[in-house]
Order: structure tokens, then C-alpha cells, then sequence
RNA sequence: CGGAGCGUAGCGCAGCCCGGUAGCGCACUACUCUGGGGGGGUAGGGGUCGCGGGUUCGAAUCCCGCCGCUCCGACCA
């Protein structure tokens, strides 16, 4: 993409309303809107981590064999007085009538209507276990939302729901995605540390919250160190392997780790040696519950089982708040010159700067690099832009794309470019016919 | 929902106390000097002063009501 084509509508001033950084640098980069509190438009910079977030996500989901189906946004009263919660949710749930006058809601959550899709379509234990999923955007009426995307009322979540027969094949499902989040963050450069958690209007007694600690987070967590020096990414396990999958989770859920609403500081001092406690603040970015029969009962979502017996189904339900992630990635990973985007969810992996533009020469080399890059997929933004003659400041630094390749007349005369590291500053000079070695060799793998 | 505060150009703000019909910086447009990183010069464009009512000869400014937004606490992907 030319930047000269582009919608980048970069603030140079901080947006007051901005408390946290992450909110700052979205507002300043230009990639969302706030419409409303809580509410905003997804800018085309915005809309690609977003959609990129997403499709990280998707694939895991996939992987961990949950089936992605798309439910509506709007839903009818009638279910959630069946289930209960049409009265227990209280505010934050969004309410109005349709023209019939008929009782509608928008969804904050889906597990009413992805019981009743369950239970109408499902009638054997033959046809167990199953996990159905869908990305959508909800709505919560939240007292106050703040942080930008990290607490907006409207946002976009992964919600996943499993469907077994008992609850020990519970268990397992619960276990696959507990190992598939492990593996979604780590994709998108993230720790997230699985803490136990409570069950708040979901129900159930088998929970955990998955965060990422940033210093602006919203919970206080403590935990043992030695979740730093677990392996993070080898996580190629067959997610059939019962076995192996409740190892992993076993791993990952017998060192200490809660948030400031479980924690128990006598709990973390008898089990966690001095040196290894660590506290801090803590990003909610997933959260899973097994609930076993808490919707299936009161919806009559049963099967029938091997001897003819009618069993309430199983179920658990799993969330990533996809939004919120392209905020807490920010949190994670920038400074004082903007964000630095790890690769896999970088808006675009290089940017091209033209140093002189309205120059011949260099404007011709500069293209033909742009158009090389697109042809080998390389996902690049070419500033061709002539609107910061002397600057300082680069928007390429703000907006935080994994590589610069910088391209002026001197340059030019040397017969090479300049490739710049963000997320080091490290820069070195790169022959130009060795740019696409460069990007397409481990050395410049994240 | 309790407490605090703010709505004046795209963004950041001044003007309001002491009423006289709107200003600054950045951004934007044109020309120009520039050019290894928020640069300089000249000339410009852009505002229902959140909305409604009241007081007044006259309201951004005073009074009443409403709406929106932000921050601090209790709740949450």
C-alpha cells in the first residue's frame, strides 16, 4: 500500500482522553474511532491487526478441531428466560423491543442460543463430543468503559462452546482449549499466564483467566517466576492425545498463579519460594469455564445415550476477546517512538520510505522495490509521501511495522538500502539485490 | 451507580469570573526555500462556541433544563 493512497489519519497530539498508552498510540496511528463510549470505528491500520488477531485465532480454534459457525448479534428474550439470566444479568445486557413488540437483546454472550442450536441438531451420543465457535461482536453495557478497546462496550470475541457427554470428556475439551490458547498467544508474540479464576455470571466451578502482564492492567496477579522459563511454543501435541494435552495442562496449572480476587497470600508464600514470587498487573485477554449442566438442564439440551438413557449434555465455554488483544499487544510491545507490532500481527511486516520522493532516480528505485516486495508477498507500506521534509519524528517508528527499508539518494549511489530493525533500532545496509534474501532468510525472522 | 471534571475548527487549548458577535499552536490548501528524518518563508481555507429555553438592546460568556464525553471508586472478554 502507498501511503500517499492511504486512510492514515495520524494524530500529532495526544488525544486527551487518552489515559493508557495503548488507547494513545491507536487514537495517534490512526487505526480507530471512538463513535460513542466504549464504541468505535476500526480505521483500514486498525482493521488489519484486527482482522490478522482474528485469523490467528481461527486458525487455533480450527486446529483444536472446534467448528466455526456465526451466530446473530441480536437475540430474542425467550431463551434467556428459560435459562434464567434474562433477569439475572442485569444492566449490562442491552434490552429493546422490535416493532412487534417482541423482547430483543443484543448479545453479550451466546450460551442460550448455541445450547438450543446444539440440542436441536443433536440427539445421540454418537454424534459427541462436539465444540462450535463463532467470532462476533458483542455488547456490554459496561458502568464504565475505558482503555479504549481494552474495555468498550461493543467488542469483538471469539466464544467457543463444547458439548460433551460426560464430565470427564468435559474435562478433556476444556483441556483443548486451555492448550489451544497457550498456543493462539504464543503466536501473537504473547505470555499469557492461565490463573484460576472465578466464574462470575457464567456459572460453573472450573475456570481460568489467560492475562498478559502489562503495568496497565486492570487486575493484580501473582505468580511463580518459573512461568518464564516454561517453553512457550513447542505445543505440536495431538489434541486427541487425552494424555498428553492434560499434561500440558497440568504444567501450566500446578505452579501458583491467581488473580488479586483468588489470591491467597498465605497459599503463594507456602507453595512459591521467596525469590520466585512475582506480582504485578495483569490484561484479561481469555477466559474459559466448564459449567457441565448448567444450560443444558434448563434448556433440555439432552442425548440419548448408549442404553437408551437420556444425559444432560456437558458443556464448557471458552472466550478470547479478539478486540481487546489489539490493545493488549500494544501494551505489551512499544516505546517512546510508538508501537512496535511483533510480526505475525503487524499491520504490514515492512516499510518502504522513500527519502526524496520527487526525485527520479530514487522515486524509480523505490518503486521498483515496492513492486518487487508485492510481487513476493511481502506485505509492505511505501511512505511516498512528501510531508516531513526535515522531520524528526517518523510515522513509520509510530506506527510500529517490524522492519523499515529506507531508500534516499545516497543510497541510491551506494547500490544499497538501509533495512531498520523497530523493535531494536538496529540498522544495517543491505545491497539491493540482497533485500529479498534478507526478508526471506531467518535473519529476518521474528 | 457514588464522587470529580470537561464540551469553543480535524487535534491540543485560550477567551467565560468582569456580556459587545471568536483567537492561538499543530494539522490542512497554494506558492516557495529545503531535504538522511515532527524544517523555514509568504498567502489562505475552515467554527450552528454540545443542544434547548430564559435574562438582556446584545450571550461562547449570566440563569434553568437536557445531552454527550472523560477521570477516580464498585463490576467485566
Amino acid at each position: 500500500m502507498r501511503l500517499s493512497r492511504y486512510f492514515l489519519p495520524i494524530l500529532r497530539e495526544d488525544p486527551k482522553e487518552a489515559e493508557i498508552i495503548s488507547h494513545r498510540l491507536m487514537l495517534r496511528t490512526g487505526m480507530i474511532r471512538q463513535e460513542a463510549a466504549g464504541s468505535y470505528s476500526w480505521l483500514p491500520l486498525g482493521f488489519r491487526v484486527l482482522k490478522k488477531i482474528e485469523q490467528i485465532v481461527r486458525e487455533e480454534q480450527d486446529r483444536a478441531g472446534a467448528l466455526e459457525v456465526l451466530m446473530p448479534t441480536l437475540q430474542s428474550a425467550e431463551l434467556w428466560r428459560k435459562s434464567g439470566r434474562y433477569e439475572a444479568y442485569g444492566k449490562e445486557m442491552l434490552r429493546f423491543k422490535d416493532r412487534h413488540d417482541r423482547e430483543m437483546l443484543y448479545g453479550p454472550t451466546n450460551e442460550e442460543m448455541i445450547t438450543d442450536i446444539f440440542r436441536q441438531g443433536v440427539k445421540s451420543y454418537r454424534d459427541m463430543p462436539r465444540n462450535l465457535y463463532h467470532i462476533q461482536w458483542k455488547f456490554r453495557d459496561e458502568v464504565r468503559p475505558r482503555f479504549g478497546v481494552m474495555r468498550g462496550r461493543e467488542f469483538l470475541m471469539k466464544d467457543a462452546y463444547s458439548f460433551d457427554i460426560s464430565a470427564e470428556a468435559g474435562r478433556h475439551s476444556y483441556n483443548k482449549m486451555f492448550v489451544s490458547y497457550l498456543r493462539t498467544f504464543a503466536r501473537m508474540g504473547l505470555k499469557a499466564i492461565p490463573m484460576r479464576a472465578e466464574t462470575g455470571p457464567i456459572g460453573g466451578d472450573l475456570s481460568h483467566e489467560f492475562l498478559i502482564l502489562a503495568k496497565t492492567g486492570e487486575s493484580g496477579v501473582y505468580f511463580d517466576r518459573d512461568f518464564y522459563d516454561m517453553d512457550w511454543s513447542a505445543f505440536a501435541i495431538d489434541y486427541d492425545d487425552v494424555q498428553a494435552i492434560s499434561k500440558v495442562v497440568t504444567d501450566f496449572t500446578n505452579k501458583y498463579a491467581a488473580t488479586e480476587d483468588k489470591h491467597d497470600e498465605r497459599e503463594f508464600g507456602r507453595l512459591v519460594p521467596e525469590g520466585r514470587r512475582l506480582s504485578g498487573r495483569g490484561i484479561e485477554v481469555g477466559h474459559i469455564f466448564f459449567f457441565g449442566t448448567k444450560y443444558s438442564k434448563p434448556l433440555g439440551c439432552y442425548v440419548q445415550g448408549p442404553g437408551g438413557q437420556q444425559i444432560a449434555v456437558e458443556s464448557g465455554s471458552y472466550g478470547i476477546g479478539v478486540s481487546r488483544l489489539v490493545g493488549a499487544i500494544i501494551e505489551a510491545s512499544h516505546d517512546e517512538a510508538g508501537i512496535i507490532w511483533p510480526e505475525p500481527v503487524a499491520p504490514y511486516r515492512v516499510g518502504l520510505i522513500n527519502l526524496k520522493p520527487g526525485d527520479g532516480d530514487t522515486d524509480r528505485a523505490c518503486e521498483k522495490l515496492y513492486k518487487s516486495f508485492r510481487a513476493k508477498k511481502i506485505e509492505v507500506l511505501y511512505d511516498d509521501t512528501d510531508e516531513r521534509p526535515g522531520a524528526k519524528f517518523t510515522v513509520m517508528d509510530l506506527v510500529g511495522l517490524p522492519w523499515q527499508v529506507i531508500m534516499g539518494p545516497r543510497g541510491l549511489k551506494e547500490g544499497a538500502a538501509e533495512v531498520k530493525r523497530r523493535a531494536t533500532g538496529e540498522r544495517q545496509s543491505v545491497p539491493l539485490d540482497k533485500i529479498f534474501d534478507f526478508f526471506t532468510s531467518s535473519g529476518a525472522s521474528a
